[in-house]
DNA sequence: ATTGACTCCTGCGATAATGCAAGTTTCTTT
DNA sequence: AAAGAAACTTGCATTATCGCAGGAGTCAAT
């Protein structure tokens, strides 16, 4: 938990990450503000960047990375309610209350940048298109999740699993070449995603691989038919929700 | 889809609804402004406020009433994503973009104010704590369907039920004197809620029942013994969710 | 009061999903 | 390269959930 705070060797307005809410939503004198008030810190694959239970300070902007943000429950059994890459924001679902009602951890090497409360009340009130970009970040995370709520409590395993790949192809992406998702995750964090048992999603994946619909390379998976996937939900209704 | 749009004879800054944003987050000219602006309007039970797929021409406000916002899958089968009562608000989750990817129902006969989206782009210029207000509706529901959405995931049938129970407690309330829950719905809707069947409802309550946890009159459901129910799901860390 | 429509209740067989356990592969460390 | 640990796979028995179908109860209109 000793994680070495420091200073990017990056300006902001030089970052990389073209996504980020500062560079998009901040006027060019608060881009320079943000930039010196700012934490910078590398977490390590596994590592948390914050727990549930933990008091919120501030809000999290991820530089370059993927994070799976989770909830635990019944005997620690995690769900992951929501993945992040470069550019998204975390923390936020705390924000303006006490602690966190979630975890986030580093899925692989993640850089992130912090903000405290103070500074952000500050960009609130001198860039109102950040607050008003913010709000339509909760907008689209409250849709998409709503959309999730729903695929967990009407598909099949079989369906669950197909959405789960294709929410990662969309959220990670694919390698050009080979088509392999650009995530690695273990057959328990698949789980944890789907709602399900690592074993049944050994079994579903091995169908799928059965049916040409992807091939298994080690801990990598190619999606060699993303639309036989997305024929396996197609009948849900989730149309919007992947087409974009 | 008539519905007979009309000025309430009340204006905005003696609204009953003190909980309505305008009042809330809104400098008093401007409360007067949108008094102007806004559109009033009764739906009765069972009338949709607004369809999946409608084109969104600003945001709801509930004066008086409850609304069911839904997910529809599978064969037509409903989600209940949402539950909404005073003073709370509809049509978020696709503003913005361009269509509703979800429907709202009255629950019983409803009163809703109206927003056009132009009056909506002025009033956050001009109100930046409206801004910021809505931003954390968003945030503090996007962290309410978090946690649903691991309810939904890893619950068991007879837990998600009793957790659609205090779920309705805790938004429409009981009535005082007999403990009776302030809203009647079918045991379908109870299903769409808890992501079962009415089959499944019906078995669980009469289980409760025979637990003497609830007591079913008619279509009314009393909670007898509320924290016997939440022992039920105590085991699932939903307390900050159901501690409010 | 009688009818019809609707919702609710309940039993039962079919199906889906789970958990365990043993075997296999893969990765890591020395 | 070998050993050990960890993750993955697979079969099987158990359990949970579903869906149908028939009966019972409720409500409203005549």
């Amino acid at each position: 938990m000793t994680n070495s705070y420091k200073k990017s060797n990056t300006h902001c307005s030089d970052c990389s990450t073209k996504t980020c809410f500062v560079q998009q939503f901040c006027v060019t004198t608060w881009v320079g503000i943000i930039n010196q008030s700012r934490n910078h810190s590398l977490y390590k694959k596994g590592q948390h960047i914050f727990r549930e239970g933990d008091r919120v300070f501030g809000l999290y902007f991820i530089q370059r990375g993927k994070v799976k943000v989770v909830s635990t429950g019944l005997n620690g059994r995690e769900q992951i309610v929501r993945l992040a890459a470069d550019g998204h924001i975390l923390g936020h679902r705390g924000f303006g209350s006490e602690t966190y009602p979630v975890g986030a951890v580093a899925m692989e090497d993640t850089q992130v940048c912090f903000l405290d409360n103070a500074t952000l009340e500050d960009v609130f009130i001198n860039n109102p298109k950040f607050t008003y970009g913010l709000m339509m970040f909760y907008s689209t995370e409250l849709r998409k999740t709503e959309v999730r709520l729903r695929c967990l409590a009407q598909m099949t395993l079989r369906e669950k699993i197909a959405e789960s790949l294709l929410t990662l192809k969309k959220i990670f992406g694919v390698n050009e070449e080979d088509g392999t998702l650009n995530v690695t995750l273990s057959r328990q964090e698949m789980a944890d995603i789907a709602g399900t048992t690592a074993e049944q999603v050994t079994r579903e994946l091995t169908n799928f691989e059965n049916e040409l619909l992807i091939t298994k390379q080690g801990k990598k998976i190619v999606l060699l038919n993303a639309d036989g996937l997305f024929n396996i939900i197609a009948t849900h209704n989730v149309n919007k929700y992947f087409a974009v």
